[in-house]
DNA sequence: CGCTTCGTTGAAACACGTCAATAAGCGTGG
DNA sequence: CCACGCTTATTGACGTGTTTCAACGAAGCG
């Protein structure tokens, strides 16, 4: 049974929210929580939005509630890569620096949970324990990162692709077994998972048909996609 | 004038080390580092040496004095990616787990100051200092990360062997003008740099002899690299 | 129902990889 | 100091995976 903090202390906000339980807000007292929770704001943003530019002010930072955020970076010809992609519950926001260094919008429909940056920096300064979950997140995000870098770098098309599937697949249902089936919805378009992979849309797309020719996936309406083996699929992704 | 605190108080390891000033260990009180100095010790590894194997135990931490620690990840079949450079002085180790995941290993001769894992594990939840520097460092290296993530999804073979040597041009010498001369050794093999940017050893050659030829650089021994304008160079980097 | 956006498919071009030979650097020992 | 062998780097010719360019199809939306 969990120690859960007597209800009535949450604030309503948080009652049911993820993060309290698995994101960074797990590591604060009723009291920090209280007093986050009157600054806070949920908001829903649709496919699309702009949440924060490349080199501009950062003055909010946020949970992500549901919904998938990209984070992207540009060169100045315009060509494009994704650098990571942030599900619930996540924490958006680059602590510690008044600038953001790349762009971040919503790949679906997300909601989130934001806060005044000013807020969370003097938390972060009296409360040990965020800083802690911030840390480890930030870990998680390292390896996240150096583990795409192989893939990046090193993996071919078909393999990307794979790779592509199965992190969607894994993180849409993280306890399902290595060898179950699976089925979920892309959170990126065509453009994005080119962007995410570093390779072109037409290229994305003559692997994801080959796979449906080999009956290694389904796609239904170019978005629901079904894996009857995720080891098959494994067996694709290179590693 | 920095307020420095009395010599007498610091270990005589640690009098000149620089990582008691940019690195992890500026953040101990002097009591904890004389704690920490009676159970590490510095030692010197010589180019190649393997410091911690993927998927291996890992139970000391170490930062990094001088040389270049690379940090490789492998595909099953053997083609590899160095997903980051530790110069010094970096602090190097994956705190809150206890298997490496990756493999780190010397790129050139390098000295380390190595400590007990448990030790500083111990620090880390006494002292909030110490993981707010960990988070800083850990925060620099995957903005660094995903910069090169954009290196190795987007950019051409010749924007990316440009991209190494403005970012070892720039390690070497950090307080250097935008559009400054510079000289350095390059800290990696051919095989190294294409490992690092996702080419062959070929296509690395290549693009370095053409630089040559197009009097960007010139190079002396294999490893002795010279830039007249570092403007020109970044021209050539892409972003 | 047309318009626009998104995705698929094909043919051709090209950047980078592969394979193979040569050259240069470097330590070792005569 | 040069000869030798070994490793590392360069260069060339050729092959190929991915991109590019272009046309077409499908789905969403006013």
């Amino acid at each position: 049974m969990r120690q859960d903090v007597h209800v009535a202390d949450v604030p309503v906000l948080c009652v049911s929210c993820e993060a309290r339980h698995r994101g960074v807000c797990g590591a604060l007292e009723p009291a920090q929580l209280l007093a986050l929770a009157k600054v806070s704001h949920k908001q829903n943003m649709s496919e699309g939005t702009e949440l924060a530019g490349d080199a501009t002010r950062a003055d909010t930072y946020s949970n992500v509630l549901s919904g998938v955020v990209k984070l992207t970076k540009s060169l100045s010809d315009g060509r494009q890569q994704i650098v990571g992609l942030q599900f619930a519950p996540d924490f958006l926001g680059r602590p510690f620096k008044s600038e953001n260094e790349m762009s971040a919008s919503a790949a679906t429909d997300v909601s989130l949970c934001s806060f005044p940056k000013s807020a969370v920096d003097r938390m972060l300064r009296e409360s040990p324990g965020l800083e802690h979950r911030l840390l480890e997140q930030t870990l998680k995000e390292l390896d996240e990162a150096r583990l795409w870098m192989v893939t990046l770098g090193r993996k071919t098309a078909p393999e990307k692709v794979a790779s592509f599937l199965l992190l969607i697949a894994r993180n849409s249902n993280p306890t399902a077994a290595r060898d179950a089936a699976a089925a979920f919805d892309l959170p990126l378009t065509r453009a994005d998972i080119a962007d995410f992979l570093g390779l072109t849309i037409e290229t994305v797309s003559r692997q994801l048909t080959r796979l449906r020719a080999d009956r290694v996936i389904r796609i239904e309406n170019n978005r629901h996609v079904t894996v009857d083996s995720l080891a098959r699929l494994a067996a694709r992704s290179g590693d």
